[in-house]
This record gives structure tokens, C-alpha cells and sequence, in this order.
DNA sequence: AACGATGTCCATCATATGATGGAAACAATC
DNA sequence: GATTGTTTCCATCATATGATGGACATCGTT
């Protein structure tokens, strides 16, 4: 129960927010009473802190995917497999791209548990890129960069309902574009300037 | 009053979205009682359009002054400039990017006026930047690209304080961090593809 | 000064919401 | 079958919030 509770959680609090999701719409999602709900899982911000935990983990494993697939392949390619894997997981979860801006915008204290640490997510992608040797070496300019990249992937799927219309594509299409767009932004950008260099 | 209160509500609203906002913390941010507020605006949805309506003639004069100092100058100067003097307005009006976000996630009713209309925004940008003729020939993928920039420019804005900690610079360097990488990004990417074209 | 229009505040209402206590149902162990 | 611990629900509370009605004040016009 506590897991049905936890599921149907992270649906509501995708789509409507923190503030816009009801202790009484969960419970009702699940078909079990508002106490119940409080049973097992404590106040509200308990169970949102849970859900940002459970999206968390998720998404760190995505990432050691990405590293994983990334061995002994150009740069260019790695590109593309980030974007292809991060987008294929947010497509199938779209609730997680909703949670993480929510995020963004959260009064909260930004120092704690509950938030979702960015800036692991940007360091490990930029490492795993081979952007630098290691998580400390990673320079402003780069996790600048993949920081853009990081928030056109959260917004196009977050956005996905606002936006697909809006370019006339259907839902299947819309993905493909996704991708395409930001490849031909990212890509050139990172490989251009590592060509530079490396004929110097 | 009237406009006192609108300049509240914009601040605070872009500062803790809708719900977050009460009419209380409006009225008592302009020392008035909350039945002074809704004398002057109505209900809250009214106060909250009248603040949209605001801010979306703001954006569009902006659009307008990227169109005037974009004529006869080159592709890349173009990018450049469209960026320099979105960042400089919203930098200095942080609250919008926050509005303009707040506004994908509201599970309104997205054809009303109350929408700040997105799309026209990308085809404004399309053709300032001449990428298109006409606003009715602005491709799916040009869409799509100026999209994805659009979102990253409004995401360093909306989420500066959470991402200038974790980029470790002062406020004004990250303007200039900011602006940077969208140019990085951007640029190449729209020029490399038009020289191509040219070219055969 | 009288009057009406406009603006402002106080008191109040109805509702939604987070949260809790206690009773009842259920399950496991002896 | 009794006992104990766990889970679920019903009833209820305190509070926050959007909204309104009516009284008072302010100001310009006559």
C-alpha cells in the first residue's frame, strides 16, 4: 500500500505540483482514505520528500547507464547516446521532467535532502562526456553547457502537452524532433570547439 | 491602486506561482485590506490575466526592438543580438521567466487569452532572425530550435539562484556566463547549417 | 453645507485542506 | 479461540483562503 500510495504520488505531484495536489486526491487515487495515507507515510512533505528520493535514484542510474555505453566512443557519439538515453527515460516518465522544475521554482531551503541535486546530475554528465578527467576538474563553462542542454530535454518533455500542438506534430513525431533538435544544437557546439583544440 | 497592486501580484506571483499566492499576501504587500483587492480586480484569476496581459506586451515590445536592430546584419550578429537583449530584460525583470514557466505547468485551459501565446513568440524570433520570410513559413525544425534556446534562456532566469551557487560565480559574471553559453550553443549551430546551404 | 461617487476597511461566511484520535477490521502468533 | 500488533476508515478539528456585504471615509461637484 505504501508503494501504491508512493506511485500514484509521484503521478499527482508531477502533474499538479507540491502546493496544486491534494492529500485527498492521492488517497482518492488509491481508493483508501486521507488517515490511511497520513499512516504511512506521515505528513505531506514526507511523502513528496519520498517521491523525490525514489525519482532520484532512478535518474542516477540512468546516468551510469549513459557511462557505461559511453566507453571507447567519440565525443559526438557520446552526445548523442546521453541525449537518446536521457530522452527515452523522461518520454516514459514524463511525470519525473515535471518534478524536477517544479523543483526549480520550490520555496524551499535548497540545501536539503529533498532537492534534487542538479548539480551531480550536470557534473556526471559532463564527466561521463569526457569533458574532464574527473568530477572536480569540471570547468563553469561546461556545466554551463550541459546545464542548457539539461534544461531544453526537462522542458520539451514537461512541455510536451503545450508544445507538440504547437509544432503540429503527433505524439510518436514529437520525439524524433526532440532528439533531432537537440543533437543539431548540441553536437556541432562541443565538437567544433573540441576540434579547435586538438589542432592546435 | 489599481496599478500598485498589479505590480505586486506580478512580483509575487512570478515569485511563488498561483496557488502559492494568496490575495492576503498581495493585499498586505501594498498595506491594504484583501476586499480593497478584489474591489479593484475582482477575483484572483482576473488579477492573475491582468498580470499575464502586462507582461506579454512587455515581451512583445522586446520582440519588436530585436526585429528593428536586426535589419541588414548577418546571421550570426542577428543570434547574437536577439540574445543579448532577451537576457538583458529578463535579467532585469527575473519575475517574467518565472511567469512564463509557471504558466506551462497551470492545468488551465491553454487556449484561453490567459495563455501567454509561446508560439507567437517563436515566430517572431523565427522571422527577426530571417530564417523565414513570412511567420506562416517558419519550419517545424526552426520552430523547434528557437524552442529549445527560448527554454534555456527563460531556465537560467527562472532558476538563477539555484544555478549560480552551483556554477560557484557572483551575479554579475553569471549574466555574462549566461549569455555566453547560449551564444556558444546556439551560433554554430544555426551558422554552420546556413553556410552549408549556401554553399551548393 | 449637501450629495453622490469612489475607495477603503472590518467582520463574516463557506469551503478546502492538512492532520489527528479512536473505533473497527484484519492478520499473525500462541 | 484469545491476544497482540497492524492496517483501515469515520468523524472531527483547526486553520487558511477566496470572497462578500455593509459601514465609514474621502473627495469633487453643486
Amino acid at each position: 500500500m505504501k508503494a501504491r500510495i508512493l506511485a500514484s504520488a509521484r503521478r499527482l505531484f508531477g502533474e499538479n505540483g507540491f502546493s496544486d495536489t491534494t492529500t485527498r486526491m492521492i488517497a482518492r487515487d488509491v481508493s483508501i482514505d486521507v488517515s490511511t495515507l497520513h499512516y504511512h507515510w506521515g505528513e505531506k512533505q514526507d511523502l513528496y520528500e519520498g517521491v523525490i528520493g525514489a525519482v532520484h535514484a532512478e535518474i542516477m542510474e540512468r546516468f551510469q547507464e549513459v557511462e557505461r555505453r559511453c566507453r571507447d566512443v567519440d565525443l559526438a557519439r557520446r552526445l548523442e547516446i546521453a541525449i537518446d538515453i536521457m530522452c527515452d527515460y523522461l518520454f516514459e516518465h514524463p511525470e519525473v521532467a515535471n518534478l524536477i522544475l517544479f523543483g526549480y521554482f520550490r520555496k524551499a531551503d535548497h540545501t536539503a535532502v529533498l532537492d534534487i541535486n542538479i548539480s551531480q546530475y550536470i557534473t556526471n554528465i559532463a564527466v561521463a562526456m569526457e569533458l574532464a578527467p574527473t568530477p572536480e576538474t569540471v570547468s563553469v563553462r561546461d556545466r554551463a553547457r550541459i546545464l542548457a542542454v539539461w534544461h531544453s530535454v526537462l522542458n520539451f518533455i514537461a512541455g510536451r502537452n503545450y508544445f507538440r500542438p504547437m509544432l503540429d506534430v503527433a505524439p510518436v513525431p514529437y520525439v524524433r524532433v526532440v532528439k533531432e533538435t537537440l543533437k543539431f544544437i548540441l553536437v556541432p557546439a562541443f565538437t567544433a570547439e573540441t576540434q579547435a583544440s586538438r589542432k592546435s
